[in-house]
RNA sequence: GGUCCCGUAGCUCAGCUGGAUAGAGCAACUGCCUUCUAAGCAGUAGGUCUUUGGUUCGAAUCCAAACGGGAUCACCA
């Protein structure tokens, strides 16, 4: 409606303005809620071409699309501002329209370019956190709302599973793993943990020694002591300890965490993972085989961690194999002169012309980086899907600076899809007592998040109950649903741009501005629906009440909504939006008779709203990956 | 220090490319279940939109600076 108006007064701008309209002097927005009007359109912009008052010009414009568009049923200017009313009978129509279609708001399918959506990017050496629940749930919910707006998406995950930190898991297993009675170490299977526990809890175990071995050796430090050390390493330090004196304690900090680095590239142990690390980019057999043993039990932890989640990937991509890739086109750049080559044999990228600095791709012994591997993945993946048209990777937003840097790399290397590529870039996740740090065991994980929500949904709907005669087996079903639906809309209302708060006891909370909310007002009806047996798909034109028309604008937007949520990459506008449209439900379920209303008509439209609305609650909570149930 | 992001009610967050009297939820206080599921609804109270300038008919929104918070600047990933 809103542009057609546009169009007709456009085409009209010559006689009503005596000059052509640019299409932006025409602003529509909502009317506010307490005047009467379906849309406004912001007179200001005209009054310079009419020179006449904001009132005279709103009248002037309103008079005329009251002669010319049969749906304005009246108008009003108030100040600058021109309030439009629709006739009940385009609302009901639009109604109408909505309920017709089962896929309401959804474009055609595969009608838009593919895309491809990174999320989770997991390292193999810990358990997911609660970090990755924001990152893998608004993956997923991104994917979903591309597909809805009629992309084909291809949901893809990069996996780290090469590098040091595996290596220091290896070998703490290696060394520490008591051995049983059968002579073997410990493994999923004869430990009953999950696989990434327990390659992560040899994780912790290499740390733990490593910090003892450091400590050892900053203790020889303090007393001078240097024998046995490298020369260099000896000034190194002498340097450090003489350039503290007399700094403040900032500064300070800053040294002594250098010289505790360099402590820790000393101690026995990192030589070891090194040494390790060296094997494996060797192909050491004993290694290799180690290497895969270990990253199996982690990929089959992190499925089930997956398959809690209710997430899947149409295609994994493993860093042990595109970092070769990475190399090969790092080198053939070095060739084709985007890259330069210092000295001792490392190769870089001056983007200083770009306002950054200069960046390393290749190290001195010719091993790569984490950027080497990230430019093999791209062209990897536009070489395995050619129809590809951009990819979005969803990345926390400490990453900024390294996707600024790979795109343009990319670009310099000529890839034309590289402008396509986009990081969604998300804030981090505080607790209420701070940043989540692993050193301090702050680190919330993953499965025990999930099952803890899930515990708690489960006490309070048994509390509430509306479960009579419901199966044990529907009744866990429900309780996951709730618990986890729960999580994931509390991680998904915020902004992914912004930082969040995560407040463990808000995120079980069934009240207010919640994913149970949502689940319930459909729950409810769900059951409201099911126990009417009439065909309401056909009614004459019943009179259109306040709440109701205001239901069915709202209904109207969802298609805008998905449109939006798509570009803007933000699950957040439509979790907003379906809360939104739930709570004027809610406001019309309670000030109004539904199933008991005498009047077949008005009886027929409200079930036609209830159902709508129950519809785009649904298919609207399975874009952001959340399940409403049928009871509750 | 350089670069980037953020600052809205006690707390957590909305507020689209500038538009009318800045909105929700939680927490606090009042009411509403013999009637379609009260995980609900109605209401009260709570604000110098960090500050100061600027642009504009009009600024929470755009620009600049200051203050406060965060991220990042590795031959780590």
């Amino acid at each position: 409606m809103e542009s057609e108006i546009k169009k007709l007064l456009i085409k009209n701008g010559q006689a009503l303005f005596g000059s052509e309209l640019i299409e932006n002097v025409i602003q529509f927005q909502p009317t506010r809620k307490d005047v009467e009007g379906d849309f406004t359109l912001v007179v200001f912009p005209f009054v310079k071409l009419l020179k006449c008052s904001p009132e005279e010009a709103g009248e002037k414009i309103g008079s005329f699309l009251i002669s010319h568009i049969s749906e304005i049923d009246s108008y009003e200017v108030i100040k600058g501002f021109l309030n439009i009313k629709l006739t009940d009978s385009y609302w009901l129509n639009e109604l109408k329209k909505a309920a017709s279609k089962k896929d309401f708001g959804f474009f055609e399918l595969e009608s838009k370019p593919m895309v491809m959506v990174e999320y989770s990017s997991p390292n193999t050496n810990k358990p997911l956190h609660l970090g990755h629940l924001r990152n893998i749930f608004l993956g997923y919910s991104v994917s979903e709302i591309l597909k809805a707006a009629g992309h084909s998406v291809v949901k893809t995950q990069i996996i780290n599973d090469r590098g040091i930190h595996i290596c220091k898991s290896m070998l703490a297993w290696l060394k520490y793993s008591p051995l049983n009675e059968v002579g073997e170490r410990e493994n999923p299977a004869n430990t009953g943990l999950k696989g990434d526990k327990l390659v992560g809890k040899y994780y912790v175990e290499f740390d733990k020694h490593l910090k003892i071995e450091t400590e050892a050796i900053l203790n020889l430090w303090n007393k001078l002591e240097f024998e046995g050390f490298d020369v260099t390493v000896v000034t190194e330090i002498q340097r450090l300890q003489a350039a503290r004196v007399g700094k403040d304690e900032k500064a300070q900090e800053t040294i002594i965490d250098k010289i505790k680095e360099i402590a820790r590239n000393q101690t026995d142990l990192m030589r070891e993972a090194k040494n390790m690390l060296v094997r494996w980019e060797a192909r050491d057999p004993e290694v290799y085989l180690l290497w895969q043993t270990m990253n199996g039990w982690v990929y089959e932890g992190f499925e089930q961690t997956y398959s809690k989640m209710e997430v899947d990937f149409d295609k994994y991509y493993y860093e042990s194999d595109t970092y070769l890739l990475g190399k090969e086109v790092v080198t053939q750049g070095l060739n084709d002169g985007v890259f330069y080559q210092k000295e001792d044999g490392s190769v870089w990228i001056d983007l200083t012309d770009e306002g950054l600095d200069e960046k390393l791709l290749l190290r001195s012994d010719g091993t790569a980086v984490y950027i080497t591997q990230d430019i093999g993945t791209a062209i990897e993946r536009f070489r395995d899907y050619p129809e590809l048209q951009g990819m979005v990777y969803t990345v926390g937003n400490e990453q900024d600076y390294h996707f600024k840097v790979l795109f343009l790399i990319l670009q310099k290397m000529g890839y034309k899809w590289a402008q396509n590529c986009f990081h969604l870039s998300y804030g981090m996740v505080d607790l209420p007592s701070g940043k989540m740090k692993s050193r301090e065991g702050t680190v919330v994980d993953a499965d025990d998040l999930m099952d803890e929500v899930i515990q708690s949904a489960t006490e309070m709907t048994k509390e509430r109950g509306h479960l009579e005669g419901m199966s044990l087996e529907d009744k866990d079903k429900l309780y996951s649903t709730i618990g986890l639906g729960g999580l994931k809309y509390y991680l998904l209302k915020v902004d992914p741009k912004k930082r969040m708060l995560f407040n463990p006891a808000e995120s079980i909370e069934l009240n207010g501005h919640t994913g149970p909310f949502i689940q319930y007002a459909h729950a409810r009806i769900k059951s409201l629906l099911a126990k009417s047996s009439e065909d309401f798909t056909n009614w004459a034109e019943p009179k259109l009440g306040q709440s109701e028309k205001q239901i069915i604008k709202t209904l109207c937007l969802f298609p805008e909504i998905i449109q939006s949520a798509a570009s803007e990459y933000s699950p957040a506008i439509l979790a907003n939006y379906l809360y939104e449209l739930v709570k004027e439900y809610n406001h019309f379920y309670q000030s109004v008779s539904i199933l008991t209303e005498e009047h077949s008509d008005t009886r027929k439209l409200r079930l036609t709203i209830s159902s709508s609305v129950a519809q785009v609650a649904s298919n609207g909570m399975r874009l952001l990956g959340i399940h409403v149930p049928e009871r509750m």
